[in-house]
RNA sequence: CGCGGGGUGGAGCAGUCUGGUAGCUCGUCAGGCUCAUAACCUGAAGGUCGUUGGUUCAAAUCCUUCCCCCGCAACCA
């Protein structure tokens, strides 16, 4: 019965800011919430997946003026950009949502009707820097200087406020009710304490320009990005239009640990005092750096998620990202470490597994004659192929992708040591019952592994199943047993040059 | 004294709450095995557990001194 209230799910990135073109950090974000999507869809959920760009503010709409073009043409341009990266790092089925779109603005206007009650009148100040266009923040300030060298003043403009200073004690219930709220815990707590230091009332609009979605009655004012870019993902659901409570209770936004006190900390007060539903978790990932070195323009060490899906494939970069670095901390790209992991973990283990299995097969006739009258041995790696998903549901819940991985490894390593041990190419010779039984568990084996990295690694997942004849789209097939099966001579998944 | 996390063999980490001769993954070296893009097995090298002093029969683990690194500290998507 809890099945059923579960039976929808929602997974978000951030929408992109597009003051720059995509970059492997973009590509991170995306990925993983493909990842939580493709596994929640094979595992039969109804699933809600939405990606995007942000596109207002004052920072835009100078970069379009520099460049010479009209702020719309501007807008479309980069987004395209962010919209082809979707499509280079394979996501799957998803709303791709612009906060230009017409949609988007009723939503986010019909928000702001909604928590019009914690809004007032006053005067927003802060040092502004007349060349930048933009206010500094206290503590950037040196010397009456902004980071750029420009000089600051003290400015006031009229704004409106959002009265989240009366959401102090809310948010902190809502953190202590629902511990996962947040995640990982080491941000949790960093949230919990910005929280408890008190919060101020937030400034939510600009009068200074106009490139952002117009404040309802109040000519001149446009909403300042914290209610716009956030609305998105109601936006996506099908706000104000549709009932977006049941996908909303499910969602799991994926954000980077630079935005994550946006949807901590104002995104639930908004959504509170709007009376929506708020969304399951907020889990923030870390950052990327370069050979060791933080990614920067001038040091030339960005990476291009292109480049490298150009020099080592998708789902090596697919599988490297969430791999090589705990979901949730920082690491470093390295191309060393890269070209290791894709060659021991993808090629040798389980490109080899795959490999040795079903070219053997092939070898004794490209029949499988299935036999599950196992032994213990045979048993044991046959229960564990079975428990593999069982395993990965909890990790993939608590978005442990990184785990997810290790889990689906230890099962490669278990069934390359068991081929070691039952040594088929012998059986052949002494004992077909047993050679198929053992074939018959390594295919199992094999099925699970392809169903395990299908939401990591979905083109080769894909081949797999093409060798094995499965379809590949549900995880119930793992339960239908092979019958005397013939199957397709194995190519190598990760061929060695 | 703003808040918090951390310093453990080459790398990344666990162990610290509930003291008892330091562990995992990867890497390195040697041997065995070989169906395969090879894997697996066995063995080996490598750590004064950041520093100081203390408690104790016994400290990575408890108390103390100092050093270092990293987050957060509100308009930065």
């Amino acid at each position: 019965m809890r099945k059923e209230r579960l039976s929808e799910f929602c997974v978000t990135t951030p929408i992109y800011y597009i003051n720059g073109d995509p970059h492997v950090g973009h590509a991170y974000a995306s990925i993983a919430a493909d990842i939580i999507a493709r596994f929640k869809r094979l595992d039969g959920f109804r699933v809600h997946f939405s990606t995007g760009t942000d596109e207002h503010g004052i920072k835009v709409a100078r970069s379009a003026e520099k460049s010479g073009m009209d702020v719309h043409t501007y807008s479309d341009i980069i987004s395209r950009k962010f919209k082809d990266m979707s499509r280079a790092v394979n996501l799957s089925e998803h709303d791709f949502i612009r906060t230009t779109e017409e949609r988007h603005i009723r939503s986010a206007q019909a928000l702001w009707k909604m928590i019009e009650k914690d809004i007032y009148k006053s005067s927003y100040s802060g040092w502004y820097s007349a060349r930048d266009e933009e206010y500094v923040p206290e503590n950037e300030v040196v010397d009456g200087k902004a980071p750029s060298g420009a000089p600051v003043e003290w400015m006031e403009e009229e704004s409106f406020f959002f009265r989240l200073s009366s959401y102090q004690d809310k948010l902190l219930e809502l953190y202590e009710k629902n511990p996962d709220f947040i995640a990982p815990v080491a941000r949790r707590n960093e949230v919990i304490s910005f929280v408890k230091s008190g919060l101020k009332d937030l400034s939510i609009s600009r009068s200074k320009f106009n490139w952002g979605i117009p404040i309802p009655g109040a000519d001149g004012h446009v909403m300042y990005v914290w209610i716009d870019a956030l609305a998105n993902y109601i936006t996506s659901l099908g706000f104000p239009d549709k009932d977006v409570t049941s996908m909303m209770s499910q969602c799991v936004h994926i954000v980077g640990k630079e935005i994550l006190r946006f949807h901590a900390v104002y995104w639930p007060a908004f959504l509170i005092s709007a009376g929506l539903e708020l969304p399951r978790r907020i889990f923030a990932h870390g950052w990327w750096t370069s050979e060791g070195q933080k990614m920067s323009k001038s040091i030339g060490n960005v990476v291009d998620p292109y480049d490298v899906i150009k020099n080592f494939g998708l789902d090596q970069l697919r599988y490297f990202l969430f791999r090589e670095v705990r979901f949730g901390e920082d690491g470093d790209f390295s191309k060393e470490n890269m070209k290791n992991r894709i060659s021991y973990d993808l090629a040798n283990d389980l490109g080899n597994l795959v490999q040795r299995v079903l070219a053997f097969i092939q070898k004794i006739g490209g029949n499988l004659e299935t036999n599950y009258d196992l032994n213990e041995a045979e048993k044991r790696v046959f229960e564990k192929s079975k428990n593999l998903i069982v395993q990965m549901r909890n990790l993939i819940d608590k978005q442990d992708l990184c785990g997810a991985l290790e889990t689906i490894w230890n099962l490669v390593s278990e069934s390359n040591k068991f081929v070691n041990d039952m040594k088929p190419w012998e059986l052949v010779k002494t004992d077909t019952n047993r050679l198929n039984a053992v074939l018959t568990v390594l295919c199992e084996s094999i099925r699970s592994i392809a169903f395990g990295i299908a939401p990591f690694l979905p083109d080769t997942a894909k081949k797999i199943f093409d060798f094995m004849d499965i379809e590949g789209k549900s995880f119930e097939e793992i339960e239908i047993r092979f019958t005397n099966q013939t199957f397709e001579a194995p190519i190598p998944l990760f061929p060695k040059d």
